[in-house]
Formats: structure tokens, C-alpha cells, sequence
DNA sequence: GCCCTATATATCAACCCGATATAGGATGCG
DNA sequence: CGCATCCTATATCGGGTTGATATATAGGGC
């Protein structure tokens, strides 16, 4: 499943510019998949070429010409056999777990500010879902799939707050680098390997 | 943040060959992290070339001959000055919110597969974390920010788990392609575009 | 003996991400 | 009225990641 394929399925909804589809991602996937113009517009350009989509150019009345994208039937099957053929992988980048993994080499403040960081963004995120959900600007309610998907982003980041909220103390109190300047932590290197444990026994040069 | 970052965050625990490191993201960020071979070798070899890290040939007793990387007191300092730098994103990129989203053109088993695929594959990722937190192979306990990681996890991945086990009857009734092998739903397509509403008005060509 | 798995390093094409450039229209504000 | 700023809209580029693949040896199971 590449951005070519969100770009079919965004356009089963009806025709879009890239700038649309963009907006579309953001407000409907935006805590599940992200898709910038560096990936939607060379998709675009290739599902032209494959036939997949048609392009017709619509001169700028707001704004600079556009181009408007509208699905083939052609477009439409091969989505539709994409949804079966991919498999439904599930992958998780977060740079906020890394840092709170390696809690005990930063400063209070600085593990403070990071949690109160990532709770913004977790509201943040639920009010994007909760504006998607009450969809104004369309007439339609979402379908079925799409409640789904806002209900499920919703259980999921409100345990994350939950957790948060929970266990911040404990992590505080698990002893973190305190607010002094120096970066050497310790002077002593640990003897012997915690991840590589079966190193054990060859001597260190 | 980058698998440079999370090679110098790794080897803070004592030194490693990159397929230790590679086992190592593997257990202990297998729910927030990715990093194969293929980004972890050329972040090894820049960060050698950047005096951070120091390798010492191992002469293959088990198997070839490894390179064992060890932390330098600058490469420590580094990974400090990059905890305080790095803004603590996290994203999320799910075929499988995307395939849930678009339910409604799935074949009903098709979707039951793919429900049951992503729970078996929630249930192992909690193993892991669990086989991760009773750490036997290390005498060591995680730190604080180690076990809030897997309790983050846990409790995430668990919320994931009780919401599909509650909603996946909502989600069939809501209604989704019969189990015929017609790629067709419908010929008629939308008049307006829903995704981009502000070109109605437009003449479709 | 043979196959499969685990250890271990390395490379490559394809793809994605984030930043940046460009530009006209709308909006707001003193 | 002039100026700044934001919104719409398209497009490209470098750097980094992904996933697959190649290579080689040791050990266990049957």
C-alpha cells in the first residue's frame, strides 16, 4: 500500500486536486497515515500514466489553475483489488517513546516538557477526529469503515492520556539526569554488555 | 531522530555488533521503532566515520567474523545532545486503518481476515513486550523509561484490542461489498465530488 | 547426509519525507 | 491605498528508509 492507492481510494469520494487530497489525508487520516505533495503529486503523475485517473486542468478562479482528478473505471478496479492484495500492517515511529525509553539521561524539565508536549498533540489529534466525525462540510455522514476508524483512533489516544496521566510520576521519580549542566552521567562504563549478553567473555580489546 | 540516534541510544548499554542492535529495536521498540539492516549498517559505518563510535574486529567463533561497536565519550556525549534536540513526534502508518476505512468495499470475509490477522498480530506484540519486561537473558531490570515504554504499549495496544473486539459487528452491518466476484459496486458515480466540496459548481468537462 | 535455522555483514533500487520554490488571489489592518 | 500575511495550488530535490537479496559458516534435527 503506497500513496498512489490512497490516492485511488480518496478519489472513490469523487474528483480532487492534490491540494485536496492533502487536506483529505490530514483530516481523516492524519492519525493513521501521512501523505505530503513530495508523494501525492509523483503519484498522481503516475496514475495519470497508467490510465488510472484522468487529469483535467481547470483554470484558476481562486487561486492558480488547478487540476482536477477524477477516478477511471479502470482506477476504480485496480483499487479494488488492491484492498485485497495488501496486507494490513500496522507500524508505529514514535520518536516520543524513544525519549521516554532513555528518560534517566534527560533533565527533569526537559521529561516534563516532552510529556505535557505529546498530551497537546494527543488532543489535538481527538479534536481533528471529533471535527471529521461531526462533518459539516460535507452534507454525507461518514460511512461505516470511517466511524470505525475515528472510534478507534479515539480508544486508542485517550488510553495513551490515560497512561500518561498515570505514570508520568512514576517515570519522574525512576530517577532522571538532574538539571546540572555536565553530560557525563558517569565516568565508569559498564563492564560487561546488557544488549549483546552473549559477547560475554571476549575480551574488550 | 534518526538509526544513527537509536544505534548511539543502544549502545548505551554496552557494546554491540549491528545484528545485536538489530534484535535489540526488535524487543524492545517492536511496537514504536523500525530499523532493519539496511539502515542500521550504513548509520554504523557513518557513525565511525564520525568518531562516535570505535568497532573491534571478532574473530568468528560462532559463526562469521563480527564487529563490535563500542560507544566513545564523545559519540555519549552526542546521544545526550540529541535527546534534547529531537522533537518528540510520533506517527503512525496503518494499511490497516486504511483497508478498515474502506470496509464498505471489502468482501465481508475478506474484512474478518484481516480483523483476525490484526489481532493475532496485536496479541504477539504484547507477548514480545511481556517477554521484554520478565527480561531473563539480561540479570538487569529495565529502567523506569523502559517499563513506562512497555506499559505505554500494553495499555495502548490493549485499548486497540477491547474497541475491534466491540466494534466489528457494527462495522459488518454497516454494509460491505457481498461476496460475488462483481469488481463493480456501482455505475453510477457521484455527481459532486465529496472530498473537494468547494468545486462544486465547477462543470464536470 | 541434508535441510533448516541462527549468526553476521553488506548492498541496492524503489520509495517516502520534509523542506523549499513559485505565484496569484483573498483578507485584514492602519 | 499600500503592505503584510495567509490560503490555494503545483512541483521538485536531497537525504533517509524500506525490503529484498547475496554471501558464508555453524549447529541441530531427522
Amino acid at each position: 500500500m503506497d500513496v498512489k492507492d490512497l490516492c485511488l481510494g480518496a478519489l472513490t469520494y469523487g474528483d480532487a486536486t492534490g491540494y485536496d487530497l492533502k487536506k483529505f489525508f490530514e483530516s481523516t487520516f492524519s492519525h493513521c497515515f501521512l501523505a505530503g505533495y513530495g508523494s501525492i503529486y509523483p503519484a498522481l503523475a503516475e496514475l495519470t500514466g497508467e490510465k488510472l485517473v484522468v487529469a483535467r486542468t481547470v483554470p484558476g478562479q481562486a487561486g492558480p489553475s488547478k487540476k482536477l482528478y477524477q477516478l477511471t473505471d479502470a482506477g476504480r478496479d485496480a483499487f479494488l483489488a488492491r484492498l485485497e492484495a495488501t496486507e494490513p500492517q500496522h507500524k508505529v515511529k514514535s520518536e516520543f517513546l524513544v525519549l521516554m525509553h532513555f528518560a534517566h539521561l534527560l533533565p527533569v524539565a526537559r521529561l516534563d516538557a516532552v510529556l505535557d508536549q505529546h498530551l497537546k498533540e494527543l488532543e489535538h489529534k481527538l479534536a481533528l477526529i471529533s471535527a471529521y466525525e461531526s462533518g459539516d462540510e460535507m452534507g454525507k455522514r461518514p460511512s461505516s469503515g470511517a466511524r470505525f476508524v475515528c472510534g478507534f483512533g479515539k480508544a486508542v489516544m485517550g488510553a495513551a492520556q490515560d497512561y500518561i496521566l498515570a505514570h508520568r510520576d512514576a517515570l519522574k521519580k525512576g530517577g532522571t539526569r538532574n538539571g546540572n549542566r555536565s553530560t557525563r552521567i558517569t565516568r565508569a562504563r559498564p563492564k560487561a554488555s546488557v544488549i549483546a549478553s552473549r559477547n560475554r567473555g571476549y575480551p574488550h580489546a
